[in-house]
DNA sequence: TTCTTATTGCAAGTTTATTGCAATTACCAT
DNA sequence: ATGGTAATTGCAATAAACTTGCAATAAGAA
C-alpha cells in the first residue's frame, strides 16, 4: 500500500456516490495530491480485484463508476437523467428471483445488477 | 426510410440477441451490403429515438448493444461471463418495487434495467 | 425531371481506458 | 541504516467505441 494507493482509497471513503476514474483524479489534483490518470486507473483495478472496490456501469453513462464495497451491505442505484444525481436504493428484491432464473435457463447466477432511472425530486 | 436503414433493420429483426454497431457493420458487409460504421450509429440513434429499438448497456462489455423493441415484450437478460453469451429473461419482478421506490426516494421512475451474470450451461 | 431536404461516406476528432517501458519508490533482509 | 529486489508510477503511445463536420449523394415532393 502505497501514498498514492491510500489516497484513492480516502477518496473513496469520503465520497458518497459512485465516483469514474476521471472525478478521482480531478479530486486528487485539488487537494494537491500527485496522481497520474492512469495510476488512478491501474489502482482502481487493484482494489476490484482485491475485492474491496466495486466497478459499476451505469446505463446511457459510457463510463465506469467505483464505489467502496468493504463495510457496505448489497445495494442498487437510481439516478437522475438531468442531473446525473445518484441515490443508493438498500434493498434488493432479487433472491427468490435468482433461484427461479436459475432453473429455468440453467446457468449458475453470480451476479446481478439494478438500476432505476427517473427524475429526482429537484428535477421534476 | 432508405435501404440502408431497412438493411439494419432488417437484420435487428431477424437476430435473436442484442447485438452491438460493430457486429451489425460486420455482419451487413458478409452480406455484400455496402455501409459505413458511421451509417450504423447514425441509423441506431434514429431508430432508439422512433422507439423502434432498445439501447443496452451491459456490465462491463464496454459497448452498446441494440435490440428491437417494436412486438416484444418488456424483458431482461443473463450473460455468460466467460462465453459472453446473453439470453433473455422474459420475467420482470420488479412493478411493485418501483412503487416503493418512488415513495422511499421522491424520484419519479421511468425506467430500469436488470442483468444477470453467471455461468451458462456450456461453460460451467 | 428538377428542386429541396435528408442521408451517407470519409476524415478527423473525442472520450474512456489500456499497454510498454524506463524511472522511481516501497519494502525486506542484511 | 543500507543495499537489493520487486512492485509501483509517470509518460507516451495505443486501442476501442463513438461522434462531428462537411461535401457528395440519394430520396421524395412538386
Amino acid at each position: 500500500m502505497t501514498r498514492t494507493r491510500q489516497a484513492v482509497l480516502a477518496l473513496l471513503q469520503r465520497t458518497r456516490h459512485p465516483i469514474s476514474a476521471t472525478e478521482i483524479f480531478e479530486q486528487l489534483h485539488q487537494e494537491k495530491v500527485a496522481i497520474d490518470l492512469v495510476t488512478v486507473y491501474r489502482t482502481l483495478h487493484v482494489l476490484k480485484d482485491l475485492g474491496l472496490v466495486l466497478q459499476l456501469d451505469l446505463h446511457q453513462e459510457g463510463l465506469a463508476r467505483y464505489e467502496l464495497k468493504e463495510g457496505r451491505e448489497h445495494h442498487h442505484h437510481i439516478r437522475c437523467q438531468i442531473c446525473g444525481q445518484i441515490e443508493d436504493l438498500l434493498l434488493c428484491p432479487l433472491k427468490k428471483i435468482t433461484k427461479l432464473i436459475e432453473q429455468r435457463t440453467q446457468f449458475i447466477v453470480d451476479d446481478h445488477t439494478l438500476e432505476f432511472t427517473g427524475l429526482c425530486p429537484q428535477c421534476q
